[in-house]
DNA sequence: ATCGTCGTCTAGATCGTTCTAGTCGAACCA
DNA sequence: TGGTTCGACTAGAACGATCTAGACGACGAT
């Protein structure tokens, strides 16, 4: 049985040190007016004692916190990659992240109100499903970012990836390899399908082609099935929703025989891990998470400390070129 | 430009409702010691104004956050499943969670100081690698639960599924559909691998088999190249350290035209999303994620309320049977 | 000598809660 | 009638930080 130890206070240090508790203060939160020597002094007792300031009292007093409130999936690993590089880039600023998931049963409701209440001074939420309006309600109170959803009122900042531009180049790419039917699975009821699919039609009739939408989802399950409804007349392209689905669809051609990218190029979107994989090695449009991630925090940050009024960032997508997408019509190439 | 709005205090409340902020604060808090009928008036009032209680004040005065502190790694899907799991047990127990993520860049240590900021009472950590000196020394602040590592010294709780009962009821299986020659793939430097090995080794012995373990790792990668140094002298059946290893070593049998379960059986560990998905079904030996979770909330929650000493917690992995193992020299069967 | 200025430091109020120690009036009992 | 008990309520002190206002010496200018 281990006694839980108090952590110490501004008090205890100041008493360590010989001086008051708001000269100690001072020196923790390196603000000016302490002599270099007693700024000296004080450090030195709190790395003595182990003292960190306690943040809900600090944030009580002063309403900073220095913490941002970031909201992800747990479902989809495209998430874990922003929640990475945000980590990263807010540390450069000088500022925290406290993480909420929403899950099954946990809707992103629960999930702002958790990180309202350790105090977070603004909100990243990726790919919000939450209606403008409560978005707006709750970006009354605390800047809030979307981040990958892009109408979303004009109260809250967007940080998202021109999903138009994504597309574009998808059918640009296929097209300047020759192909002609490029088919697309989208992702159903997923955020950002919408954008994607529209975005499609309006190049392919672009390109003078015909726009076929084969109904998808957001993982490998339902891009099975749409790979299999596919093959009762197979294009020789395919732009997937996303990684996830291209996967299942790649899936459903190799369990028919059907050779990639010899009888049909296949093209996702992410760029995620599993698109990197060596024995998958799928060509992608790639978002640049880490980028993005870094936008939103940016935004965030400036909101906070400024005054700016809300406002959007897109950034554009590129293509990464690996081996699943190939000339149409051309003979087999090595595919590993 | 939005003018960011004060949110109501008890006091307001209190004025609202003509009483003293004390009263206020017990209805609130549902302590006893209110008129039911000023209990409906206060409640009233407070609905009115859209107040809750900032959880920084009442903690800096009543040491209680209800809050639980949980650190995953956002590299691993399998982590995802936990985090979901512990999200509805806390809730049930009235605790919410805070989440903090080790990344690159940013090491658990980091990770637990971001936590005890903003107030957990609690720390779950998933496969902690911190040594057991350090984890003992947060120990003495707070208690601390290890899911999925046991070997953390005294002052510190652990969850951890057996290890060993796990690999013993692999290999059992095997043996029992006639495998001799069963080769085991190992986690590398993942937490847990050592232990998983020695029980390969001591189960195949115990059942006059000679153990063969194939370096690898815990990902896609170092599970297909340990598929292909396993092609040099195919056993009839590989145990993986995980589902992402497993993947990898039946992908390179793919590439080679190696036919699972006719010409090799792989099970996989974790029963993950992958292992579930309806092109791979891997059988796999699960670890119930939901279960753990609960588990170690549980154990979290009744350290937090009560002073029963550290333990330790330890579940029976389970088998899931699907369509990646099947008898030794078997005629193939329909994989799908 | 007096005054203002500057750098350094401190006392005390304050943030929004909870907790402790009451006060107050009504009901009960002898 | 006077005392005790009890339920409902409140005043004021915490909690651990920050912030405002001002004290105190030292110094330079008048």
């Amino acid at each position: 049985m281990t006694e839980l130890q108090r952590r110490p206070t501004l008090m205890d240090v100041a008493k360590a040190a010989g001086v008051s508790r708001a000269l100690v203060s001072i020196v923790m939160r390196g603000a000016p007016g302490a002599a270099e020597s007693t700024r000296q002094k004080v450090l030195e007792a709190a790395r003595e004692l182990g003292y960190r300031a306690d943040s809900r009292a600090r944030l009580l007093r002063s309403s900073r916190t220095r913490l941002l409130g970031l909201i992800f999936s747990s479902s989809q690993p495209f998430h874990a990659e922003i929640v990475d590089a945000a980590y990263a880039e807010a540390s450069a600023r000088g500022y925290e992240i406290a993480l909420s998931a929403v899950a099954a049963g946990r809707p992103e409701a629960r999930a702002i109100e958790t990180l309202l209440d350790v105090g977070a001074e603004a909100l990243i939420i990726i790919a919000p499903t939450l209606s403008t309006e409560e978005l707006a309600l709750h970006a009354r109170r605390v800047p809030v970012v979307s981040l990958l959803r892009e109408d979303v009122g004009g109260l809250v900042d967007s940080v998202s990836s021109d999903d138009y531009a994504g597309i574009r180049i998808a059918v640009e790419h296929l097209a300047s390899l020759g192909h002609r039917q490029i088919a697309h699975v989208d992702g159903g009821t997923a955020v950002s399908s919408d954008q994607r699919r529209e975005a499609y039609r309006a190049e392919m009739l672009r390109h003078g082609l015909v726009p076929v939408v084969v109904p998808g989802g957001p993982d490998e399950e339902t891009g099975m099935r749409a790979g299999q409804a596919l093959q009762a007349d197979l294009p020789t392209a395919v732009i997937a929703f996303n990684d996830r689905s291209a996967l299942g669809i790649m899936e459903s051609f190799r369990a028919a025989g059907i050779s990639i990218p010899a009888d049909i190029s296949v093209l996702g979107y992410d760029d995620s891990h599993f698109a990197r994989l060596s024995y998958v090695q799928l060509s992608s449009i790639s978002q640049d998470a880490p980028l993005l991630a870094a936008a939103a925090v940016d935004r965030a940050v400036d909101r906070v400390e400024g005054t700016l009024p809300p406002g959007r960032v897109v950034r554009t997508p590129h293509l990464v070129l690996r081996k699943t997408t190939g000339h149409a019509g051309a003979q087999k190439v090595d595919q590993n």
